[in-house]
DNA sequence: CATGAATGAGGCTTCATTCAT
DNA sequence: GATGAATGAAGCCTCATTCAT
């Protein structure tokens, strides 16, 4: 019987993640108001009653594509920045590039982005969001920091510089130029970026 | 006659604009499909149909609200920048502290612009609303690679800057912190911006 | 005084007329419901609220178009009828001919009578319209027997004809004719109505 | 599940005909415009919603009607004339009195034709609605020519009568004598319809 | 468990009519 | 008298959600 319960549970848990991944592949397409709850559900090849069987509403659905991305978007980032090696200057250029370099992967979702960014502009699920991404950003704005901190200590920055404001800055400037390369294709999010990194990286020294 | 036109032209001009204000107001608080037509009638102190005398559609009215809105923050900060005296690094923390600076003003309104990211991000307005971001970030990065250029030029800056990619970035950086600033009131994006400028800014010099 | 109040009444009247004839245009183009009050302002070339001036409603002014039209068509008809000359099967003959012949100038308001027969159909004003469309049958069916049965006492048609019936189904036969005209382009009323009536005559004749 | 699926369709099918029937007494009784999609809800004891599960329009709701409405009628038509016997008199007599006799059935729907016509004289359906008019005024036409094309090789009727004009004229006359029936409740059709036929018969036969 | 038929609240939009100028 | 700006009732349609099968 518990045996039975776990199969169960498999075959919900799995059939969740695949209403989960038509509703992401949809929204991002439509985005959240321009979603009609059937096209997700032929979109996952069920029918339209069985969505409700999975999750409570559009809503309820549409926050949790939110946390399953978010959750996936940022294990992998701090797996892969738990990889990084060498100097602070080094991680943070592997980093950038890392981060620039996952934009084929990140191009099909940020439209998703856009839609959470836009749910959290409306709606009474904006507080909801609006946390979620304060905590996203105030997460990788502490590993980056703390990334700072590190070559601080390590006399690769100059002792002076404001670890907390830089990785805030930092983060944003990766994430603004993503956006960039969002709505212009004929943006180069990678060399502005590796530049500007030289430029900060500059300044960062401690000559 | 034609100073009875005149007339009769400048009150709708005028009842317009009092229209696309409340609009603002509304669209900004409740997003665009949020918002209910005769919210924005009651928000103006005028009768729903009266809206559809002046506008085609509600999607008509929002995109006029982004253009006048386009259009206002477009001459208001060309304006800031032409007025810019000193060096290069100095007119770079200027438009820095003014840009961060006018954040009590941009507060009411971001949630304009995340309405017209989230517009932009889906429906068929889409292609209208990113052609007209990029063409106002493009702009933007065009009056910061000038001044950088500039800097360049003067020997304030190191020549092998890429002026390009560094006004992208700082464009982005700033669009981003104000971003932070709008879901996370405890974030203080003027004394990032500051910390992070000084940073960029010895990153651009000679030495 | 009075001078000026028929100078008034004149002017009210031509005015009213003008609209008359702008509604009438309008109302065969689009139809009742169709037409919007401030398209028949534009054609009549003066403001929407004039024609509340001088017809109480849509409904009223549609009205009014109606008996205003049926008012003249009755009364050029009886006239074309007065003059007619000769025998019995002569005069129907010419006066079908002449019901025929003024397709060019009816095709233009066939719309027009079309929708008096749909308002007819549905709306309050259905009896109203019914109420007329009876009387104006009803005349024309009464001058057309009146003929018939002048032919019968003249000798020229069967004694033992049934003048009203035979009345009720020519009048009939003329109005379907044109209706086929109407709405079949190719079809050729003129033809038609002339063999038919050589078929009715023989019919009528004492042979 | 074929069997399922049959059964699915079935049942729709069975659906959309009872709404096709409440829309149809509703489109007769108020008109097209006169008449509100909830009210043919309410007729058909079903929501508002459940009409555009089956059709996507009001106006394509109407059409269907049309077309059902047409179909029907000229099924039966084909029937009961393809069943008539005798010389081409008599089976002409028959089919008059087929047709005026059926009036208890037409008049309940005759409004609904009268809502077709003025459908046909606006909007953009026009074109829609006369095709079909001219379709199914044609196919009668066609019917009776060739009735009448009989009887002229069987030397039952002269031989230089038009066929195509004789029928043309009688389609049209009992077209219009239902009319005159319709709106004016005193005028007695059936008879018109014989004594007029009486005549037309005696105008084609050889003598 | 899965489904899709049914629903009705709610939104956008139209337009006849009014009325201040 | 003439005008057209203003209005709001009313209608079509969408779509998230329910529920019987």
């Amino acid at each position: 019987m518990p045996e039975n319960l776990t199969h169960r549970e498999d075959y919900r848990k799995e059939k969740k993640l695949r209403i989960l991944e038509a509703a992401a592949r949809v929204f991002a397409r439509r985005g959240f108001f321009g979603t009609v709850v059937a096209d997700i559900a032929t979109e996952a090849g069920i029918g339209k009653g069985t969505i409700y069987e999975y999750f409570d509403s559009k809503e309820d659905l549409f926050f949790a594509v939110f946390e399953w991305f978010v959750r996936q978007t940022g294990a992998k980032t701090k797996i892969s920045i738990s990889a990084l090696k060498g100097s602070a200057p080094q991680r943070l250029e592997a980093l950038s590039e890392s981060l620039m370099g996952s934009w084929d992967e990140i191009r099909d979702i940020f439209s998703l982005v856009m839609e959470f960014w836009s749910a959290s502009a409306s709606s009474e699920t904006r507080e909801r969001f609006q946390q979620a991404f304060r905590q996203g950003y105030s997460d990788f704005r502490g590993i980056v920091s703390s990334l700072i901190r590190d070559g601080i200590e390590r006399r690769e920055f100059r002792p002076d510089v404001e670890a907390e404001s830089v990785a805030a800055a930092l983060v944003g400037t990766w994430d603004a130029l993503l956006l960039q390369a969002w709505f212009d294709d004929s943006f180069d999010h990678r060399i502005a970026a590796k530049e500007f990194l030289d430029v900060v990286l500059r300044g960062l020294s401690l000559q």
